[in-house]
DNA sequence: GCTCTTGAACTTCCATACAAGTGCATACTA
DNA sequence: TAGTATGCACTTGTATGGAAGTTCAAGAGC
């Protein structure tokens, strides 16, 4: 007797061509590999990816919505600029949805979680102690994720997502001394202390302080980097 | 002597054929004009439409990020069911961001957008009177933007926007009893009087109390319409 | 009667061709 | 020389045909 899997309700095992284009050219649109202000065009993508032009434009309309292209009808593609303001805005926007995560994280976050949380943190260090940036970015974000998804807010993960991208795009041009990175464990311990401890008003002051210090590196980036600013 | 206005630099006069699926699209999937649950396909629309199917694909593709259409690869688009759940995100994400709008407006709100949000208030007053609910819901929106255009945060108001999608849908549903809008009239009120007294905490609570009595009609609607919810 | 196969009718996805608009270099005119 | 057409090369926007995949029902085989 064969049991008969519903494979039609699976998703699709590839990703599409246009979520594949989307997917890189944004990665690299925020780790800076390609350039604020760069001219983008669709023919010249898609032959760069081998797909023709149509899943090429229609990733470049999903990154115009996120704030990443500037598509001008008739006249071509680019890369927008960094922005202090942006980044200023993304901040508020982020501050705003994070602070409302941890505060319910202080009501509901049950155990699986939290020792998630604390696994990352421990990952974190010792990617610090490495000097591995890439990997302490990257569980920087699960850390915030794994608080979300604690807190059941995983549909205010996906709107701090968008704002994030222009916040690490800033960031991306920071040189990473090699004790940058405790500090940010640090904190993110502080917030995860207040959240076990149910204290909504210091795990709220705890992300603050965390989201200001994210941005502690890059005063001065704009005068610095002025060809990459608007 | 003749002046040559910079034509290029404006916007293109006429929305693209997508833009305008889109939006109209969007304006009867959110007023249920477009049935939840309803199946949907590209070539149907861009027959009703007038246009190919290419700009309504872009339309779907649009629409489904937004959280309004389910794209299924090869299989089919469906207008998503209404959600007490993904209504209860929406106001959890709109909160927080609302807030925080409310917040910066008691530090910056000059008295231009102190005047526009007060006459926007007695225009809602007058459409409460006359009835008129499409009216009321419209300048109900506007003086939302207000508040965030006061407070200098309108990116933030573009978060919110996609948001707010998912309360009006459920909202919809509710018949709008005589005397349903003098309460909300009243709560914008006193949004705005604690602002203009600079009182951080009661604006806050104010925009709190404000966003849950939107909801307030709704509570068993998805017993009443279960075939429109998931 | 039940199970399995198969093919037709749909769907979305992608490739290609063409339409429409922009900007710039070049040549022409006063 | 300065100013003005004009055509070409480029862009994004739209239309259309076909590829790939899914669903469903009719019919063959047992």
């Amino acid at each position: 007797m064969t049991i008969v899997l519903p494979i039609q309700s699976l998703p699709r095992l590839q990703e599409s061509a246009a979520a594949r284009v989307e997917r890189e050219l944004r990665a690299g649109i925020i780790d800076l590999t390609i350039r604020p202000g760069e001219r983008l065009s669709e023919s010249e993508i898609a032959e760069r990816f081998q797909v023709s032009r149509q899943p090429v434009r229609e990733a470049f309309i999903a990154l115009m919505r996120q704030g990443l292209l500037d598509v001008q009808p008739q006249r071509g593609t680019v890369v927008v600029k960094l922005s202090v303001r942006r980044m200023l805005d993304a901040r508020f926007i982020r501050e705003a949805i994070e602070v409302a995560i941890v505060r319910r994280a202080c009501e509901r976050f049950d155990a699986h979680y939290r020792d998630r949380a604390a696994s990352l943190i421990a990952a974190q260090e010792a990617a610090a102690r490495a000097g591995d940036h890439a990997g302490f970015q990257r569980l920087d974000s699960l850390f915030h994720i794994a608080l979300a998804e604690g807190a059941d807010c995983m549909e205010a993960w996906t709107a701090v997502e968008m704002q994030k991208a222009h916040m690490d795009r800033v960031c991306a041009l920071t040189l990473h001394s090699p004790g940058s990175m405790d500090p940010l464990v640090a904190q993110h311990q502080a917030i995860l202390n207040a959240i076990e401890d149910g204290d909504a008003e210091r795990a709220v002051a705890a992300m603050r302080h965390h989201l200001s210090e994210i941005l502690r590196g890059v005063a001065g980036l704009d005068l610095t980097f002025a060809e990459l600013f608007e």
